[in-house]
RNA sequence: GCCUCAGUAGCUCAGCCGGUUAGAGCGGCGGACUGUUAAUCCGUAGGUCGUAGGUUCGAGUCCUACCUGAGGCGCCA
């Protein structure tokens, strides 16, 4: 029966001395007992380049060409493997089944192909159609779909290559960044999804109650008793879990939380998301500029992981946004394609700019002069405008920057105070078309000032104790970050719109599948 | 929440200053071809022009409201 498939090889490879029984577990014997018949994976056969053996595939068919040519997809990579039938022998009926979307299994030899555009093929021996694909309804062409339609069929976006590339892309940006932290020693702290504190100071909540929303339980006063509710308290979806990474790394020195955040916010941008995904580390003994080291540090990190292991995905969102960009005029083209614009982040240090000697650079821009910002810049101490944001990183200096040191005012009450007491040790840092991707600060560890910074933001000191107690045992001067994850992968995949970089995206009047 | 733009076949879109029977490509269906690369060729079906009003001899086209979508702004990651 000729050599045993490649899987079988990397089976032999795993265990070891029961390299005989794997040998065994071969299509025809498998399916003889029953079994599901063992598969090679698309992208193993492709990246291997080997000819001369039988194999078994399984995925979904992308194009039946000719009456002869399956271009198969399994989702291991974006290349299609070419099934060749012999469609002068084969049954008609089979033939008539083999439609764009149809799940089937193809057994066969691997050999090197006749025709241009691919260097294997599979020369179809056996072919099994696990489900059909009614082409009349099933929605998906062998052709461009725009991005809007494709979000109302989410459930099936995954089948086209632009998605197939995100996802997998996504797949290795998030274990980019464990890679990072782990070998950095910090601990992965799974703060809670359900939070009791109303405190974490980030948006309008989420409320997660089991109470019955037509007759719920009154207090004397006539509002809703929460003490009747599940966790005897009023509870809410989280918005960060920064607090509780705190507590965290004031005991395991380094940690860093990886989770779904909630804000119900009304936000309707291409960057924004009720439900999204944050990375927030947390470390003690270090002070600002370590937290922007070690922000500078772990993007370049997924970077560099992107483009050394995502090379055919990323190629083809390039070719996507040149095709996409064919369509605007000159001057609204990118000056470097999607890899050039990676690359060049790498390259290059992240600007890092005080939010004063901004102030200065903004005060005495062309955009500011011609009153050409819907904002104008006239005084320190204004918060700064997406439309400011991007001259700085897209006309300015032309690289990503962290702009650090924010007024007081304009912060959160956790940021430490700095020696001016004007400003805070706060950090955002800025990527082009996309915004603020990361936020963080060196986190206010003086207890005292902490306490009346609390109360002069009317923050509920009392309920926040357990969040004092670190500072009153064993304080350290500590910091940290959130990273937007969607905005992250929006920044690597090219995409423009959030919506597009997340598997079910949840956005107001939205919730779908 | 505010502002702007859009909604025409299953998908992507054209439809001029309001004018007579609503157009293309892809996809579907029927057939031909058989080493194709979103195959090609021939034929064919498919539309209450987002919804409801209004203006007009006449509305896909103009006006109003609503619905849906996209982009921008705010909030932020």
């Amino acid at each position: 029966m000729g050599w045993p498939n490649t899987d079988d090889f990397w089976l032999i490879g795993r265990v070891g001395r029961h390299c005989l029984s794997c040998l065994t577990l071969r299509p025809n014997f498998r399916k003889r007992q029953g079994m599901m018949p063992r598969r090679t994976k698309i992208a193993r056969l492709l990246a291997d380049g080997n000819t001369g053996f039988d194999t078994t595939v399984m995925g979904w068919i992308r194009t039946f060409r000719n009456n002869q040519f399956i271009a198969l997809n399994d989702g291991s990579t974006l290349h299609n493997l070419q099934v060749v039938v012999d469609f002068e022998n084969a049954d008609a009926e089979l033939l008539r089944r083999l439609t764009t979307g149809a799940a089937i299994r193809a057994t066969g030899a691997i050999v090197a192909s006749q025709g241009k555009g691919q260097a294997l093929e599979m020369k179809a021996r056996d072919i099994e159609v696990f489900g059909e694909c009614d082409p009349e309804a099933y929605p998906l062409q062998p052709k461009k779909h725009s991005l809007e339609f494709l979000r109302d069929i989410a459930h099936l976006r995954f089948r086209t290559n632009t998605f197939g590339a995100v996802f997998r892309v996504r797949h290795h940006v998030a274990w980019a960044i464990h890679d990072f932290f782990h070998r950095r020693g910090f601990v992965y702290l799974h703060s809670p999804v359900i939070t009791g504190s109303d405190a974490e100071g980030a948006g309008e909540m989420f409320r997660v109650t089991t109470l019955d929303p037509i007759n719920p339980p009154l207090t004397e006063s006539g509002e809703v008793d929460f003490k009747k509710d599940f966790f005897g308290k009023a509870t809410n979806l989280t918005v960060s879990g920064q607090l509780e990474a705190e507590l965290g790394a004031l005991a395991l020195s380094e940690v860093y939380t990886f989770g779904p955040t909630f804000r119900a916010e009304n936000s309707n941008t291409t960057r924004h998301l009720a439900e999204f995904w944050m990375i927030e580390p947390e470390v003690a003994f270090v002070d600002l500029e370590d937290n922007m080291n070690l922000a500078e540090d772990m993007l370049k990190h997924i970077i560099r992981h992107v483009l050394e292991n995502c090379g055919d995905d990323i190629a083809l969102l390039e070719s996507r946004l040149v095709e996409e960009e064919k369509n605007k005029p000159q001057q609204e083209r990118s000056a470097m394609t999607l890899r050039e614009k990676l690359q060049f982040c790498l390259d290059n240090d992240f600007a890092r700019v005080t939010y004063t000697e901004a102030i200065d650079i903004l005060r005495i821009s062309t955009p500011n002069k011609k009153k050409k910002f819907r904002f104008p810049i006239e005084e320190w101490g204004a918060d700064l405008q997406s439309e400011h944001e991007r001259y700085l990183v897209e006309k300015h200096f032309g690289r990503p920057v962290i702009l650090y040191n924010y007024p007081a005012k304009i912060k959160a009450f956790y940021m430490r105070l700095n020696e001016d007491h004007e400003t805070v040790a706060a950090m955002d840092i800025l990527f082009p078309g996309i915004g603020e991707i990361v936020g963080g600060s060196q986190r206010e560890e003086r207890y005292d000032v902490l306490r009346q910074k609390m109360e002069a933001m009317h923050i509920p000191v009392e309920e926040m104790s357990w969040y004092l107690d670190t500072r009153r045992f064993g304080t350290v001067p500590h910091a940290g970050f959130g990273l937007g994850f969607e905005r992250l992968i929006l920044f690597v995949t090219g995409m423009t719109n959030i919506r597009d970089v997340i598997p079910f995206p949840r956005f107001p009047g939205y919730a779908a599948f």
